[in-house]
DNA sequence: CCCAATAGTATGATTTTTCATACTTAATCT
DNA sequence: AGATTAAGTATGAAAAATCATACTATTGGG
C-alpha cells in the first residue's frame, strides 16, 4: 500500500541527538578502554597491544586516529627509530573523565547483577 | 562463539573490562536515546517510531529486547486491540540516569566545539 | 465485508565492520 | 650482513549489522 505509514519524516536534523553524539564518539567497541587506560597517563602504541591482545594493530590505529580527529587524544611521535608514539588525554579528552569512571562503576554493578565471573581481570577490574 | 576447537593460550576473559561491559550494554547506535526519552516517562513503540523515524521497526524492537533482557526497560504490554505496549525504565534502568544525562551535557559541548548546526531539534536538544 | 490501527515478524539483500595476513621503514644489535 | 624493533599500511576475505519490504494478528467502525 502506498500511503502505509503516517509518520512525519523529519528533514533530517541537521544535528543529531546529543545523547547519540556523544556515543559516536565514545562508544564504540574499543574507544571506552582505550580513553579509561588514558586516564592514568600516557600509553605507548605497543602498550594497548599488550593491554588487549585481541585488539588488532588495524583497529587500534583506526580507533586513536579517531579519537585524534575528534579531539580527545594527543598522539606525539617521537622522531626516534625503532619508532616510539605515546597517546594521551587532551585537556578536551579529560573532560570525560567523570563518564568513563560512572561508565566503569556502573559495569561493575551490572556485571554483578548478571552473575559474571568474578574474577577480576589485571588490567581494567 | 563456540571454541572447543582449540584450547586458547589466554582463555578469553569471562569478564570484561567493566568500561566495554557499560558500552555493550548503552552503547548501540539507539539504545543510548531510547533510554533518554525514557527518563522522562514511558512511552509507546510508535512514539519512539514517531521520534526517530531513521529508525527502522526492526532495529527498534531488536533494541527494546536488549534493553528488556538486560533489565533496564520493562515492557507493559495491554491485552487490547489494537496493540499497546508501554515501556518504561525499570529501577536498575534508572541507575543509569546520571550517565545519560551527563553524556547528553557533554554531546552538547562536543557539537558546539564541532561547530555543529546549532539549531535544537525539539525532541533531544 | 473490508478497512484501519498497533506492534510487531520474517526474509533476503546490502552495507559496514572487523579480521588475518603480509608488508614497510630506518636505526641499532650480533 | 642479517636480524630485530615499533608503529604502523595495505589487502582481500569474512562476519556482523542494518535495511527495505512484505507479512501477521485482532477487532471496532462504516
Amino acid at each position: 500500500m502506498a500511503n502505509a505509514s503516517k509518520i512525519e519524516a523529519k528533514p533530517t536534523p541537521a544535528k543529531p541527538c546529543s545523547v547519540e553524539t556523544a556515543l559516536d564518539v565514545i562508544g564504540g567497541k574499543w574507544k571506552g578502554v582505550i580513553l579509561y587506560h588514558l586516564i592514568d597517563g600516557k600509553k605507548r602504541f605497543s602498550e594497548f597491544r599488550r593491554l588487549y591482545p585481541k585488539l588488532t594493530q588495524f583497529m587500534l590505529t583506526l580507533q586513536l586516529r579517531d579519537l585524534e580527529r575528534d579531539g580527545l587524544v594527543h598522539r606525539q611521535v617521537y622522531g626516534e627509530v625503532p619508532p616510539r608514539v605515546e597517546y594521551s588525554l587532551t585537556e578536551y579528552g579529560r573532560t570525560l573523565e567523570p563518564i568513563i569512571l560512572a561508565m566503569k562503576a556502573w559495569g561493575q554493578t551490572y556485571q554483578a547483577r548478571q552473575g559474571m565471573a568474578a574474577e577480576a581481570d589485571q588490567e581494567c577490574e
